[in-house]
DNA sequence: ACTCTTGTTAAAAC
DNA sequence: GGTTTTAACAAGAG
């Protein structure tokens, strides 16, 4: 489930492996990903990765060229990219299990690039609610301008924040998923934060005290960053480029926790419906 | 066979 | 127009 966290941690290794390479060719194994383009890899050939840019979850990627090229990227709930260099051997100091890259591409790859110096990249998504498709710079903008603020910039307004929950008045839990209120957040996220604030999930966003809502705000910029520093979290699906799993996962208080002690007061971690997610929290703590 | 998993969006109600 | 809720998408795990 890639939340920003995973999502920032796959942009920084791909900007690190295959910027500037030169793609010669490529793959689609699945049209739906590529939007059905039939000319998405001839629109690639002889340009390279200028930039890849983030917002929310989405990333954004810039090639070089003559006339402007984007492509935008969304990993949904199980896409992944996996990066192989010319060995045979996952880049970036780290080695996918021997079997992964044997298998590469595999059943769940849509799309392959091949870089100039022979090294691959590709995108996997078994349940094919990812895309990667060309776009324009007007797309783009469109598609940027959909998000909320996000609560890892440094210039993340918390008073924005704060007056804007007072405005809702679903559930505290719902508002935080809304990419359009704040931008990032996901299901694991947005119950830690929670957690870490003391607000209950089912909690309607006006109701909360604005004591309560900044601490929310901060808590939600406080796990976002702790977990991109140690490379997101690996609950069911998410591997980094390399095919290694995120390490925040140790560090998770609620998400997954249900019927054990609350790490804060020893209470028993409940798992419910909100928002039409499963939902943890702990009910003696939460309020 | 059936339930559960989730990020986003379309659609409809308010 | 903004907010809210629900269903749909898809494929695998249990």
């Amino acid at each position: 489930m890639p939340e920003l966290p995973e999502v920032e941690t796959v942009r920084l290794q791909l900007t690190f492996k295959v910027l500037r390479k030169k793609i010669v060719g490529g793959k689609v194994y699945h049209q739906k990903t590529v939007q059905h383009d039939t000319r998405f890899i001839a629109k690639l050939r002889g340009r390279s990765i200028d930039a890849i840019d983030r917002i929310g979850k989405l990333l954004i990627f810039t090639f070089t060229g003559d006339t402007p090229l984007y492509a935008l990227c969304h990993l949904k709930m199980t896409g992944q990219f996996f990066y192989v260099d010319k060995t045979g051997v996952s880049g970036g100091g780290h080695s996918m299990t021997e079997a992964d890259v044997r298998v590469l591409p595999n059943k769940h790859t849509r799309v392959a690039l091949n870089f100039e110096d022979g090294s691959n990249l590709y995108f996997n998504d078994m349940r094919l609610f990812g895309y990667f498709h060309h776009a324009s710079a007007a797309e783009v903008a469109t598609a940027r301008a959909k998000f909320g603020q996000e609560p890892t910039h440094d210039d993340f307004n918390i008073e924005q924040f704060v007056s804007g929950l007072k405005k809702r008045r679903s559930a505290i839990k719902a508002v935080l998923l809304d990419q359009s209120f704040v931008a990032g957040l996901g299901n694991i996220y947005v119950d830690e934060a929670l957690f870490a604030a003391k607000v209950r999930p089912m909690r309607s966003a006006a109701t909360l005290t604005r004591k309560e809502a900044t601490a929310l705000a901060k808590a939600a910029r406080a796990v976002l960053l702790a977990s991109v520093e140690v490379g997101g979290t690996t609950f069911q699906h998410f591997k980094d480029t390399g095919g290694e799993n995120g390490n925040y996962t140790d560090y998770l208080q609620v998400f997954g926790k249900q019927k054990t002690p609350c790490p804060r007061c020893g209470a028993i971690i409940l798992k419910i419906r909100v928002a039409g997610r499963g939902t943890h929290y702990c009910a003696q703590c939460q309020r």
